[in-house]
RNA sequence: GCUGCUGUAGCUCAGUGGUAGAGCGCAUCCUUGGUAAGGCUGAGGUCGAGAGUUCAAUUCUCUCCAGCAGCACCA
């Protein structure tokens, strides 16, 4: 290393020297006994794909500027890395190339880290882990097996999509059109004993909890609201004209009077039962089967029903309604009937019309409007209950409690809360997850392995060349004795789903002992994460798991929070154009790679010939519009990567890549270098512009950051360059130059580094403090202030800050400009807003 | 259909009840020992549309339009 300043910043040397440097001081290692304030800093970790992509250098990349700058504000900052190891993708591999899933994760793990390395992530590296390692899933087994006797475990019988020609379970995202994503075969529907979690206990709290969540995006919390789906009604029994009776749901018992039929699903026990001895009603549920599940079928679909010829008995009036089995009834919910309120229920409007059903009024908007005509559709509103009985000129609100208590006191039915979230199903029959600790035993039944046989390792020899999971058809793994009773038994061949994996992970991280999942003082010190990164893809299932298993630990007492994510920041996508050429019927895509882009026109650069430019979307391999960021960092260095994946977009919006903004980038850090080399600490002489401007950068920029609008710092940065460049030497520019790069140096920590050096400073920029804010400079002593008239901008003029309305008057009427603009007309009113402007009506 | 977000320069975005901005791109010119470059200057805007409030609206309110995303027969 030499001092001085050459005349271009060299990423090519410099960013891996620094990145030893780091590493050898042992900048980033997070000291749990530390006195200053703790900051977690937590970004989503990656999957272990084989390939680091644009979308994971962006995300890390703000989780990095954050780091790096509360560390700079005195903050002891846990910022961890490690890697979702199980999943699907491994096995698939296995299958195809015949590797070993363990193998292949592995090697993607030391391809991938090496790439992180190579952007300059202020990374703990020593809490590194993977969640494929046995340590880690031994754990994972150890808390199951907690939860498991606490009761949030079962096991239940459950329909599963089942591909007959690769004899594996399918997830719902791999069925495609009924058909496996893989063999292309029929999937079918088959029962099998899955064992599940049970979320549904913490569901009011998750609910609750999302209301204290004030740092999450409002966007994510109102998705999880939905998905968990807390409603309240009546369920209530309907006596049925064959003796029998049957349930139904409803959240407006206040419009019972309106109800004119009731309708149940078509694998409801009742159609099931007069399916059984009627033709006509086994075909109709066919028919229903055979309904299109996709949103624009389900929003055309027509309302059809089929009268099962029995009457329910409407509890008040006594009258009997037809019940229909009707193709728009879910089983999954409620009590899978429902009572048919047509006027004011859109869907039973429908059914109703079609079957020439009563429509009948019981909401009014006033009780003189009691019989007035629907204008085509149901009112689902609120108003006054009308044609009720008992129940008219009630609110609907009051008459919602006053059948309640109604159906309670006479017992045929009662007040209830549904819910559309359902108990977590984690079984997978896979391999490549965390085995579940269970032994099936002939006698004994399910028998949890005992913890001190933990963690139960997956086998390594196994074969992916017969279809099926490999675990249960392992010579001897599955083979063992009852952990009871010693007799001849056999391992739960189920592995978990790899959610299961990540709704931990982010504990793991605070705190590792080897004989327990973790220490719960250490997970207070650092607990919660005080931000999260991520992408919105995982605001439902991932997030909502994760709390749940953080509420589940507290509940049994392991660990003393409640929520695991303070606050949670989701990012936009990397987007880039596509380029494609039409041929026949086909549309062949091309990497940017292999595109030469001019203006507005794109050739293909082997031939020439030019290529269709197409919309700007997400990368994605299928459309080949991806960059490789090892391409990118070759010929730019991770300083000018790092620049553009915070500059331009907002971060939780997405960011268009493009050639030409990696190319500006690059020419800014240039820019910057240069600049950065004009540093004088022996210049002397005040700029007191330049200085305001300075400390009012300082100020914005560090808001900007905790606010994570990276591209607000940036812009300032920007402007603050330009006026740096502009001023005249001074003391008040080297400090300026001094701010700026200590400012800059979370995002471009090399060349902050390697210019921090040539300055002469001693030690690691990455260990300086954020420069202070001098409060006095944050306010200007003189303003601008414009001089209207006619609604038009005339002069302009330079005062002291907190010059009298008097003054600013007489001022703008002496100006020229403006006397030349009144022409001798005469001034009605003069509006004078110190320090902003004088506006003269005539 | 419901909900949310967005609409300001060619592109990506700041910003504000009172002078419309930045970066990139584009054009002109200059430099050629900062050179896989650098610099000067410049053009370019009904601030999505309409109405209201105001001395003054791109900004506040209402209506509409467009784009994007999520959810969706949830009783």
């Amino acid at each position: 290393m030499s001092g001085g300043h050459d005349s271009r910043f060299d990423p090519g040397q410099a960013d891996a020297r620094w990145q030893a440097a780091w590493d050898e001081a042992g900048c980033f290692y997070a000291d749990s006994n530390s006195d200053k304030p703790k900051s977690y800093v937590l970004e989503m970790f990656p999957y272990p794909s084989g390939h680091v992509h644009m979308g994971h250098v962006r995300n890390y990349t703000m989780g990095d500027v954050l780091a790096r700058y509360k560390r700079m504000r005195g903050h002891e900052v846990l910022h961890p890395m490690g890697w979702d190891a199980f999943g699907m993708p491994a096995e698939n591999a296995a299958m195809e190339k015949n590797v070993h899933p363990g193998g292949w994760t592995r090697a993607n793990i030391a391809h991938m880290k090496a790439q992180l390395k190579r952007i300059g992530f202020a990374l703990d590296w020593s809490r590194e882990f993977a969640t494929c390692d046995p340590d880690y899933y031994g754990h994972e087994q150890a808390l199951f097996l907690d939860l498991y006797e606490a009761g949030l475990v079962y096991r239940k019988e459950s329909e599963v999509n089942w591909d007959p020609v690769d004899m594996t379970v399918l997830a719902n995202e791999q069925v495609i059109d009924g058909k496996g994503w893989r063999s292309g075969a029929v999937v079918e529907k088959r029962k099998l004993s899955q064992w599940f979690l049970k979320i549904t206990d913490f569901a009011e709290e998750l609910l609750d909890g999302l209301g204290k969540l004030d740092d999450w995006p409002e966007k994510v919390r109102l998705m999880q609201e939905n998905w968990i789906g807390k409603s309240q009604g009546l369920q209530l029994r309907f006596a049925l004209s064959n003796g029998a009776s049957v349930d139904v749901y409803t959240t407006r018992p206040d419009t019972i009077f309106g109800a004119s039929f009731v309708a149940i699903a078509p694998d409801h026990p009742i159609a099931q039962d007069v399916a059984a001895n009627n033709c006509d009603a086994a075909n109709f549920i066919a028919l229903c089967k055979r309904g299109g599940t996709t949103a624009a079928e389900l929003e055309t679909a027509e309302k059809l029903g089929f009268d099962i010829g029995i009457g329910a008995v409407h509890p008040f009036t006594g009258q009997h309604l037809p019940v229909y089995i009707a193709n728009f009834v879910l089983m999954e919910y409620g009590t899978g009937a429902v009572m048919g309120v047509p006027g004011h229920d859109q869907r039973d409007f429908e059914f109703a019309s079609k079957y020439e059903l009563p429509i009948i009024r019981v909401v009014a908007k006033s009780a003189d409007a009691a019989n007035a005509a629907f204008a085509g559709e149901a009112e689902a509103g609120d108003g006054v209950v009308v044609n009720s009985q008992f129940l008219d000129g009630m609110s609907v609100d009051d008459a919602i409690s006053a059948v309640i208590a109604r159906a309670e006191s006479e017992s045929w039915g009662q007040g209830k809360t549904v819910w559309r979230l359902r108990d977590w199903g984690v079984s997978r029959q896979r391999y490549w997850g965390t085995p579940i600790p269970f032994v099936h035993c002939q006698t004994c039944g399910i028998v949890p392995v005992p913890k001190s046989q933990l963690p139960v390792v997956l086998p390594d020899d196994v074969d992916f060349q017969t279809p099926g999971n490999p675990l249960v058809r392992h010579p001897d793994w599955k083979h063992v004795d009852c952990p009871a009773c010693g007799a001849k038994a056999e391992r739960e061949t189920d592995t978990l789903d790899t959610f299961v994996d990540s709704s931990w992970y982010f504990l793991r991280f605070a705190s590792q002992p080897a004989d327990r999942p973790f220490d719960r003082e250490e997970v207070a010190k650092w607990l919660p994460v005080e931000q999260y990164i991520g992408g919105i893809e995982h605001a439902i299932l991932h997030l909502l798991y994760a709390r749940f298993w953080t509420r589940a630990l507290n509940h049994i007492g392991l660990i003393d929070v409640q929520e695991p994510f303070a606050s949670l920041f989701t990012q936009g996508m990397v987007t880039h154009e596509t380029y494609s050429r039409r041929e026949g019927g086909r549309e062949t895509f091309f990497s940017p790679a292999e595109v030469t882009r001019t203006g507005d026109r794109a050739v293909l650069t082997e031939d020439a010939q030019p290529v269709t430019v197409g919309r700007v979307i997400k990368m994605s391999k299928s459309k080949k519009n991806v960059v490789d960021p090892d391409a990118i960092i070759d010929n730019y260095g991770a300083d000018a990567v790092r620049w553009f994946m915070l500059s331009d977009s907002p971060p939780e919006r997405d960011l268009p890549w493009s050639e030409a903004g990696i190319e500006g980038c690059w020419r800014y850090v240039q820019r910057l270098w240069r600049l950065l080399g004009q540093y004088d600490p022996a210049a002397a002489g005040e700029d007191k512009a330049l200085a305001r401007k300075t400390h009012q950068t300082i100020a914005a920029c560090a808001e900007d950051i905790e606010a994570l609008s990276f591209n607000k710092a940036v812009a300032r940065l920007y402007e603050l360059t330009g006026a740096t460049e502009k001023a005249p030497p001074s003391a008040s520019r080297s400090q300026a130059i001094h701010s700026l790069l200590l400012l800059a140096s979370p995002m471009m920590p090399h060349l902050a580094e390697e210019a921090w050096h040539a300055m002469g400073e001693s030690g690691l920029i990455a260990n300086a403090s954020w420069p202070e804010v001098d409060p006095a400079l944050l306010v200007e002593d003189e303003v601008t202030i414009a001089v209207q008239h006619k609604g038009k901008l005339r002069d302009t003029l330079t005062v002291a800050k907190g010059t009298p309305k008097d003054e600013l008057e007489a001022l703008a009427l002496a100006s020229q400009k403006v006397q030349r603009s009144l022409d001798g007309a005469e001034v009605r009113k003069v509006i004078v807003v110190p320090d902003r402007l004088v506006n003269i009506v005539t």
